[in-house]
RNA sequence: UGGGGAGUCGCCAAGCUGGUUAAGGCAGCGGAUUUUGAUUCCGCCAUACGAGGGUUCGAAUCCUUCCUCCCCAG
């Protein structure tokens, strides 16, 4: 539980469903306990507070090592080599459903549930993609725990109903054993719903405001905060066409298709459109920027990905018409994926891409099944 | 130095045949959206028009002096 309304509902609907629950409230980041931007004590109380009125105990654990050492080095790292990594996306593979999983095991637990919108099927053996004699893995289910023992069938990730709301984006990284002790209570529903079920039980954060930023650490000034852990290493903007324009303060501190930040007002002859960033010369430590949202040089037809993590185990068939996305809340968009091998994989879209970024995750869909993906090269 | 041109918000840039509150864009700031970073959307952003004098009921817009910059001559 994170002291919002999600994952306190999420608790309240398994309490409600008969289950055995027990809150777990996580704290894995304590570099800024006391800073303006720190919310987690006041988090925690809405915790207690919840957990009072839903009568279930809860208890806090804390895996700001495991957070430090397994997202927060790679972070760092992707970040000094000129890339956008998704920390959210390693969280969720290594912190919440790998190390606060085995936590909640060694208490005893059969299974972990989040607030996240996502969903999780069972689907039996010999039961294609689109197969129909599949079996729900929800509340109902999962008297005996996990299945993924059983060489019968097989888990898949789903896109949440409410697509709008949908996270399976950053759960695309989930495997079969993690999947089997995986429920995801609000898969079904709507946030409106969520909210108005936390209100009618009186939950005190039922009008809560959602959090943002990096999971754990929180929405901050974000290039202070890099340049807390990477130095400013200032070079020249420049045109495509060489020309420069300006002086970033460090490569590490854009990303591809940033516009703010960048800094060039209006120049002699120019348009007058917005800047952009469209790419990074490491070697002359030379930012490339564009004007124009619809610069040509900010859109992708294709992108390789590597550092793959399939939900089956199984890499997808190489094939025409796969949903994809190349970064969380864009638009799903049609794709082939024309190479597809242990290491890596190509993906070919229908419409070019904006602003594909490299150490974002690409994720690729079949209809609503989440099939896995890899880190944008 | 002579001749020509220009000086309007941090940066571009309208307005400069005088008339209520000085366009717009970029940047910046604030907010909305958002469990990454971005994007997007909305709002704010020159009592001030290089400086000083005039003319006028009224000037960024006319006159004048000075300052600065650019171009061509030398």
């Amino acid at each position: 539980m994170s002291g919002g309304v999600d994952s306190s509902v999420a608790a309240l609907l398994l309490k409600r469903q008969g289950f055995d629950v027990v809150g777990l409230f996580m704290k894995n980041w304590e570099e800024d306990d006391d800073d303006e931007y720190c919310s987690t004590r006041q988090d925690l109380i809405d915790c207690a507070s919840v957990a009072e009125i839903i009568g279930i105990d809860l208890e806090a654990v804390n895996f700001s090592a495991e957070y430090k050492e397994r997202v927060f080095s790679t972070f760092l790292a992707e970040y000094s080599a000129g890339r956008t990594p998704n920390p959210d996306v390693l969280c969720n593979a290594e912190i919440k459903f790998k190390a606060f999983l085995d936590h909640a095991m060694a208490l005893g637990a059969q299974r972990i549930a989040t607030g996240h919108y996502a969903r999780v099927r069972y689907v039996d053996a010999g039961v294609g993609e689109n197969g129909a004699r599949v079996r729900r893995v929800d509340a109902g289910v999962g008297e005996n725990g996990a299945r993924v023992s059983q060489t019968a069938g097989r888990y898949e990730l789903l896109k949440a109903v409410d697509h709008s709301k949908d996270q399976s984006y950053f759960l695309h990284r989930l495997t079969q054993a993690q999947l089997a002790r995986v429920m995801f209570p609000l898969g079904e529903m709507k946030k409106i719903e969520v909210r108005k079920i936390a209100e009618e039980a009186g939950l005190s954060n039922f009008a809560k405001r959602g959090s943002t930023g990096i999971c754990f650490i929180g929405e901050r000034p974000f290039r202070e905060f890099l340049n807390r852990y990477l130095p400013r290493k200032p070079g020249p903007m420049r045109t495509p066409e060489g020309k420069a324009v300006g002086e970033h303060i460090g490569l590490s501190f854009y990303t591809i298709g940033q516009r703010k930040g960048v800094g060039i007002g209006g120049l002699k002859d120019s348009a007058g459109g917005p800047w952009y960033v469209c790419g990074k010369d490491l070697e002359k430590n030379e930012l490339i920027v564009v004007q124009g949202h619809d610069h040509p040089l900010l859109l992708s037809l294709k992108l390789r990905a590597d550092d793959l993590a399939w939900v089956s185990g199984e890499a997808p068939q190489a094939r025409s018409s796969y949903g994809a996305k190349t970064r969380y809340r864009q638009a799903e968009a049609l794709c082939r994926v024309s190479r597809v091998s242990g290491d890596d994989l190509v993906i070919e879209f229908s419409a070019p891409q904006w602003a594909v970024t490299p150490g974002q995750s690409a994720v690729l869909y079949s209809s609503e099944v989440c099939l896995g993906g890899g880190v944008i090269q």
